[in-house]
RNA sequence: GGGCGAUUAGCUCAGCUGGUUAGAGCGCUUCGCUUACACCGAAGAGGCCGGGGGUUCGAGUCCCUCAUCGCCCA
């Protein structure tokens, strides 16, 4: 105790921006985020899902930076080999459209560049994004090893993404094919389904009559009448299609119709698919513009006929509308069935059109070649790329957080159709295939030199790229070495964890898991996984429930946000908003309310400290047991408890219940109860509770510290002088308090309980009856069970109650005077009210009176001001009516008393 | 059309496998500068837990049904 060093004054308010920057960098040069191979030890891991590198984080990415790094941190303060492996994504679409707006500023298309240097110009600004991204992640305390960082186009990830590509071409699970796929007329490529989004939209539905052809050719004077919603894609019609059981259409079937304007005869074909309810229970059949009809048309031999091309515009195949926007064709179109009589109605109808999810323009379906991954294939018996995730979810091989999520998930693995995976785009993973003029196609990991097929060393490749989601969902295995098999994947794969919205289960978390379980198939049964567990968490919507979108500007940023009202507060904030999985409200109330409590915390650990003053102390033993007081006894009690608490919580990604639990305790039982209590005791010289408060104080900051890594480290690194105990050098790796079920004490705890009812009960009377904040009542506790516990409370409860307290028997008779009584348990609390001073009370009301009569004259001299009463909002003056009330009648009343008390 | 979620205090939300008097933050009312903290302390007001039915000794929690709002899939 004679070389305890001394402790530094605390500022009287926790200032983030003095702390924040410090601790990260000593967190940093100390190693601590480095996550090494230790062999015999757990290994936790986990992938930080790559926000796109040409973008900033936004609420989302900082609810995951906070959700993530108190996972990885409670895990390392447990000992295991903890990685948290952080990345940034290439976002092709997303990054190609940023860069083509970028140009065009300067009046250039990617066109005028050319491939390689729009490439070079890309990769320039990525290098220059990369950092910024790294920077905001810190600002939030991630403790990530940064050493391992991965940028989704890395050479060690375009081998991956080759090796994928190449292996499951050889397995058969990847082909070209001419396929309906939706094409984006803006961005120019096709895109999978999932990036397509749906929405009703006002639309009419056109009723068109096709004349049915007679015998050698003649029109016959009847028709059959088709409904649509695009009449512009008449012009490709190539036949008309009826349901065969249809007795309206029964003698139709195998002539042929005219269609209007083209003049083209198109056969009239029976398919299942057809509903006879449906418009006139005939359907136009125009198989290059509409994947259903695509689907007749296969059935049926039917013709492709393409009359829109990839810019959106008709072409020569649409004769006279050539070179119209497709609005402009259907009007065009419309008056021209019109004028033929071939028009039968028009009605408004409710129709479902697809939009880019980038950039909103109205998808048009298109028959294309691409390229696809054929997700229902079998590559072994009776698995598939699909049912393998299916099972792996099924069999909960994969644990789902919330568990409800799992049959989201299984509903599209069940369902799912092959994946579009090529996009005609230059940002991304440039598809390893090349064409020789020999009609050979060459498939390889590395660049070839030759052609395969005939040797010829002109080669083209592909010019498309893959999908962004190919890549990332080698993400878990690829970020670690695969195809090598190196010593991170052998230790730190499987990944433990992984986290994610739940908007991006398709897209990303059901990849990963498909490619995964193939590309690791060899190291399973059990090695196989991408993650052991994943956890989705919900949408941050802004305070009016909307969702948060640039082009609304609705959207908060993180940084901001954090730098306003600290790190720490923003995670807490983040992690209470709401449970797990659900979307959340973002309200700046939270984030001033876990400011607070950072400070509190803060000032907590400066009484604490300022006690602990030169002072280095042991903690309680087992052995101390009897000779701890009450509340000592009930505080380490209670700090078991919830010790044990949020062991379970955490284990069941509860982090927002345990942080309102550690919060709970700190603030209300802490600070507020046993702070309090042994203010009393320290003054007196008692250094029993500057060992509890020292140690309670230890774990609490233990337990908080995965949570607010910030301030709980500053604060720990200042505490930890004053402990005698063997501590890590940094509560970073300091180890996370685990229940012994050493200091458990139900007696204890019930005892305490009723001191705080009872002292709850005296201030409840002191502020029904008035007493004065400065008078110190006689209070007489009556009690035969709790004698003993009141008794040795009582110098605390005189402090925390401002009494003067006597515990007697519950027989005791009370000396006169006049009491308020109140009653907990088995308790009688009687408290002695106070002789009252009739002079004083009555300078009391007068004065009270002044006010009164003050605030009516100031309002009614208002309420008498015309422009007031024109001007303000009806509300306000309202408002100032009933004040005006209200003060007249406190006056009345108080005029009354003060008549009553005499003169 | 199928699936999922939400509905709890004025507002924003917790409430795990059903168990005394349903909680928090903000807001509101009334006190209080009691040397850790006014980013605070003390006391208080405020809730047929969306409606109806059921299971149970006991339901905010489980089952059925209806309503409203939202999301996903087709």
């Amino acid at each position: 105790m004679t070389d305890a060093p001394s402790s530094t004054r605390l500022a009287s308010a926790y200032e983030p921006s003095l702390v924040e920057d410090r601790i990260y960098a000593f967190w940093e040069e100390g190693g601590f985020f480095n996550a090494d191979i230790v062999p015999g030890k757990q290994p936790y891991s986990i992938v930080m899902p790559p926000p796109n590198v040409t973008g900033e984080l936004h609420l989302g990415h900082g609810l995951e930076d906070a959700l993530t790094d108190t996972l990885v941190r409670w895990h390392r303060m447990q000992g295991e080999a903890t990685l948290w492996l952080p990345g940034e994504d290439h976002a092709g679409i997303a990054t190609q459209n940023v860069m083509e707006r970028e140009l065009l500023k300067e009046g250039l298309t990617r066109h005028d560049l050319g491939r390689k240097q729009f490439e070079d110009r890309v990769w320039k600004w990525v290098r220059e994004l990369r950092p910024r991204i790294y920077e905001q992640h810190r600002k939030l305390g991630a403790s990530a090893d940064w050493r391992r960082d991965t940028f989704t186009l890395d050479p060690n990830i375009v081998r991956a993404v080759r090796t994928t590509f190449v292996n499951l071409y050889k397995d058969g699970l990847i082909y070209r094919g001419l396929r309906m796929i939706n094409w984006c007329p803006r961005c120019s490529t096709a895109l999978s389904d999932l990036e397509v989004e749906y929405a009703e939209e006002e639309a009419h539905l056109y009723y068109i009559r096709y004349p049915v052809v007679g015998e050698g050719g003649m029109a016959l004077p009847d028709a059959i009448s088709i409904a649509t919603v695009r009449p512009e894609t008449m012009v490709a019609d190539t036949g008309l299609a009826v349901h065969p059981e249809d007795e309206r259409f029964e003698d139709r079937i195998g002539r042929t119709v005219l269609l209007p304007i083209m003049g083209r005869e198109l056969p009239v074909v029976a398919d299942l698919s057809i509903q006879p309810q449906f418009g006139t229970g005939a359907l136009k059949v125009t198989p290059g513009h509409d994947p259903l009809d695509w689907e007749i048309g296969q059935r049926h031999d039917l013709d492709v006929v393409v009359a829109i091309d990839k810019n959106g515009r008709m072409n020569d195949e649409a004769g006279p509308y050539e070179g119209m926007t497709v609005e402009e064709a259907r009007a065009e179109i419309v008056r021209d069935l019109e004028d033929g009589g071939f028009l039968e109605k028009t009605e408004p109808y409710l129709h479902n059109v697809g939009r880019c999810e980038r950039c909103d323009s109205v998808i048009e379906p298109l028959p294309s070649e691409q390229w696809w991954v054929a997700v229902n294939k079998e590559y072994a018996p009776g698995l598939s790329l699909a049912s393998g995730a299916s099972a792996a979810i099924r069999n909960e091989r994969i644990r789902v957080v919330p568990p409800r999520m799992a049959s989201t998930f299984l509903n599209w693995t069940d369902n799912l159709r092959d994946w579009c995976i090529s996009r005609q785009l230059w940002w991304g993973h440039q598809i390893p295939v090349w064409y020789c003029d020999c009609g050979g196609m060459t498939v390889a990991i590395e660049n070839p030199s030759a052609c395969e097929s005939c040797g010829s060393t002109e080669l083209r490749q592909d010019e498309d790229v893959l999908d962004t989601w190919f890549s990332s969902a080698l993400a878990p295995h690829a970020d670690l070495g695969w195809p090598e098999a190196t010593e991170d994947l052998r230790y730190f794969y499987p990944t433990t964890d992984m986290q994610m919205g739940y908007d991006i289960m398709f897209f990303w978390c059901a990849r990963m898991v498909m490619f995964g379980l193939y590309n690791m198939r060899e190291y399973g049964p059990e090695g196989d996984l991408p993650f052991r567990t994943i956890v989705f968490h919900g949408l941050i919507r802004d305070a009016t429930g909307t969702k948060m979108t640039k082009s609304r500007g609705n959207v908060v940023n993180p940084l901001v946000v954090a730098e306003q009202y600290g790190a720490d507060a923003f995670r807490f904030a983040l992690l209470t908003m709401g449970a797990l999985g659900q979307d959340m409200k973002y309200s700046e109330d939270r984030m001033v309310a876990a400011r607070n409590f950072a400070n509190k915390l803060w000032n907590t650990s400066r009484f604490v400290l300022i006690q602990l003053e030169g002072k280095r102390l042991k903690r309680p033993q087992a052995d101390d047991q009897e000779i701890l007081a009450l509340e000592d006894r009930w505080l380490l009690s209670r700090l078991e408890r919830l010790e044990e608490e949020v062991d379970s919580l955490l284990k069941a990604f509860q982090v927002g219940e345990a942080a309102r639990r550690i919060q709970d305790f700190i603030w209300g039982e802490l600070a507020d109860w046993y702070l309090e209590m042994s203010k009393v005791r320290i003054r007196e010289g008692d250094e029993r509770p500057l060992s509890v408060l020292a140690h309670v104080l230890d774990h609490g900051l233990r337990l908080l510290h995965p949570i607010m890594p910030f301030i709980t480290e500053e604060l720990w690194g200042k505490l930890q002088e004053h402990l005698d105990d063997d501590l890590a050098s940094a509560l970073i790796v300091a180890s996370y308090p685990k229940s012994s079920n050493m200091w458990r004490d139900e007696t204890a705890e019930a005892a305490m309980s009723h001191v705080i009812e009872v002292n709850r009960a005296i201030r409840n009377l002191r502020a029904e009856k008035g007493v004065e904040a400065g008078a110190r009542p006689k209070v007489f506790l009556r009690t035969d069970e709790q004698a003993e516990t009141l008794q040795e409370t009582k110098q605390a409860t005189a402090f925390t109650s401002r009494i003067k307290p006597e515990v007697t028997t519950s027989d005791t008779q009370l000396p006169a005077g006049e009491y308020a009584f109140a009653r907990v348990g088995d308790t009688e609390v009687a408290l002695a009210l106070p002789e009252v001073d009739l002079s004083a009370e009555r300078e009391r009301l007068e004065q009270e009176l002044i006010e009164a009569d003050g605030q009516i004259a100031r309002l009614e001299k208002q309420l008498s001001n015309e422009r007031f009463l024109e001007r303000a909002p009806a509300t306000v003056v309202q408002e100032e009516r009933n004040r005006l009330t209200q003060a007249e009648t406190r006056a009345v009343g108080l005029r009354e008393r003060i008549r009553t008390l005499g003169s």
